[in-house]
DNA sequence: CCAATTCTGGACAAAATAATCCAAAACGTA
DNA sequence: TACGTTTTGGATTATTTTGTCCAGAATTGG
């Protein structure tokens, strides 16, 4: 038919993210997306649309991607709250988090907080699907008697979540990575006092 | 002299954060801040010099009174420790959270990382007070044996300060105040197993 | 080699936005 | 009350930025 169909889609939207993820929507120009993507103007409104569908297109690839790796840890098998402290830990670890980038979901979320319904669909989405992997794996730890009692699902994903945020603004707030993976473990131990015990058993 | 000096400048400020908490920098324009603020343009020109400028002032008042809450409750009287969970809990149901406003400190980091000089100035001091107090309360903890002996002071206020940020971002987000006070319990459990009894002791 | 189709890049139009200018009103003080 | 100073608000300008247009180049299939 015609020419090759276009530029490689993938790597422009990764470098839009790139982008995005460090000065969110309002302060990214579309000269600077089009330089930075190596993009035409035309090519770039011909495949995306526009600086917000390309926004939109980018914030989902990133959250989908995001969402996947953390739910990967969480469904390791072992001990269920092993893995659930050993996600933090590896996602302290996370390289895409040394370069004080930062996080384009909690960008979005601040930027827009819920005045946008695009945005708010596409993070409560990712958000639901995580949360369903969490409160999957932490009722296995109740099941298999790894929990207290007492101890509240609900609180402990909303803490997990949380900490998780905590996580990406220290990584962008210039923290190093051992003091993020020394973090994450030390909220590890908010989950029970059977840290040492575990660790001790890999 | 002349007329009776302006508006109210703190109150315009209070008006310009609560903006600015909520959609950032670059999307706000000076038309909403006007409008919002109630000034008039050239009294916005006159008071604060422009746009940026009036930002910057906006996010120091901002830090430095949020900072100070913080280390209010910190060096409260009674165990380290217990100062140090109540921090955390006592934040998470400060009124400013629940209207999922978002807070202007973390707005600012997202939007600008570290490539604006004047951005990281205020808040590194800011976060720079904040942590001296903080250090300050777990080496009272630490002299008065409340920490155990493989406690990193460090960690455990890279940790504090994280879970501050993972509490604004679930406020953001759109948690309830029950869920961010529970959250913020249940990370106090971090700090020791000594919780129990300690609550009990009050 | 030709034709159809798509990409490419620069020029261009249109809109939004930041910042300045200016004249009139407001106010304290003499 | 009158003067000098300051605020105020609208009009205006300049700049930035988004999005479109257009013509030429590139590429594949017949």
């Amino acid at each position: 038919m015609a020419r090759p169909k276009e530029f490689d889609q993938e790597k422009a939207l990764r470098k839009a993210i790139s982008l995005f993820s460090q000065q969110g929507f309002a302060a990214t120009s579309t000269d600077e997306l089009m330089r930075v993507m190596d993009v035409g103007r035309q090519s770039m409104y011909d495949t995306f649309g526009d600086k917000r569908a390309l926004f939109l297109r980018a914030l989902e690839m990133y959250v989908t991607e995001s969402v996947q790796s953390i739910i990967e840890e969480l469904e390791k098998p072992g001990p269920a709250l092993s893995a659930v402290r050993n996600a933090l830990v590896t996602f302290a670890a996370r390289n895409d988090l040394s370069n004080a980038e930062g996080c384009m979901g909690l960008n979005a979320i601040s930027e827009f907080g819920h005045r946008d319904a695009d945005v708010t669909r596409i993070t409560r989405s990712a958000a639901r699907v995580q949360r369903h992997a969490l409160m999957r794996v932490l009722a296995r730890a109740k099941s298999q008697g790894e929990l207290s009692s007492d101890a509240d699902p609900d609180s402990m994903a909303d803490f997990f979540e949380s900490t998780l945020a905590g996580i990406r603004m220290a990584a962008k707030a210039g923290k190093s990575r051992r003091a993020l993976r020394n973090l994450a473990a030390f909220a590890g131990r908010a989950y029970g006092t059977t840290v040492d015990r575990e660790d001790r058993r890999r």
